[in-house]
DNA sequence: CGCCAGTTGAGACTGAGTCGCAATCGCATA
DNA sequence: TATGCGATTGCGACTCAGTCTCAACTGGCG
């Protein structure tokens, strides 16, 4: 995919609201649209950094705002902390598994739960915005490696195993 | 409903391993049951002073976490920043409708998506163990005053209005 | 009753993210 | 190409939620 449609839809933005595309934005943008599909600010940071490209801490936050306000990168609460982004291809959408052993992020979409969701969003008159939707668990690749370790474990928490617990 | 089950459960839990039912975790747990569903742990730190009960916030997020651990709580990332608790009933489980505005969360619960995760989770090869799901957005109550207030917005962000927006 | 592992509170600490401000830059215009 | 000025940047101080350390203090088994 090239970041051609993108940079467009910045510029766009940008010009829109008086804005101006300078060397800074323009790096984070470059960098963020050569490769990688999910990222942590402090990532871009230290990788814009290697490249001899300083950009504060501040501008990536600020310049990550503007992406995702222009809609063409999704900010996420996937860990445990801080929170992850992610390109978005127009009009695209999809959820995630996350596996808590690896940090895996598979994503997933499933049209039957999105008009699912606007039925029950109907049932209370909410008008919906934006969604979120993880499960977190084990991915297939760690599954063996667990699941041989958990038979020393004392008792790791939950009584129940395979439920899907309620954490949200 | 008593809480009479839940600190039944918490009491085994702390048995279990050979931790103690301290009168500060009790506090905690009575605090909790007495009414709220949902809550912050600073919510707590300050309900619990204003009772002349003195916990410092250290043993707020220590007992947060034998409770989350022991299933009777739940932690859920719903806001911006920082977690929210929530009291779990046995074998329950909701998700929620989060109001942008005035921050109300309704609960809801719809067999037919969880039975569809399943499916997803089948098709990865993946072991569920968590979810969280959320939709964000403005609240039956709200709708009227954001609308009218819409009118004299410029360009306050997307352009399409009602679609459902990737955010995670 | 005494012991001691488990627990507590205070406050230092961390990490992610934000803010204020002086210096600097983009770019529209001349 | 030069000028002007609002937008932007980097720095470092700051915030906020949550964690950690450690000396002093229990709960409850024996």
């Amino acid at each position: 995919m090239k970041p051609h449609r993108e940079l467009n839809i910045f510029r766009k933005y940008l010009e829109k609201r008086g804005l101006k595309l300078t060397s800074e934005r323009r790096a984070l943008f470059d960098e963020l649209f050569a490769r990688h599909e999910h990222f942590e600010a402090d990532e871009l940071l230290v990788r814009l950094r290697t490249k001899h490209k300083k950009i504060s801490r501040a501008t990536i936050y600020r310049t990550l705002d503007l992406l995702v306000d222009s809609g063409i990168v999704g900010r996420v609460r996937i860990g445990e902390s801080g929170y992850r982004y992610e390109r978005l291809r127009a009009g695209e959408h999809h959820d995630h598994l996350i596996c808590n052993e690896c940090g895996r992020v598979i994503e997933f979409f499933e049209p039957a739960i999105e008009s699912l969701q606007d039925q029950v969003c109907e049932r209370y008159g909410f008008l919906a915005l934006s969604h979120s939707h993880q499960l977190r668990g084990i991915c297939r690749q760690c599954r063996p490696r667990v699941t041989s370790r958990e038979a020393g474990v004392a008792a790791s928490g939950s009584p129940g195993k395979l439920r899907i617990l309620p954490t949200a």
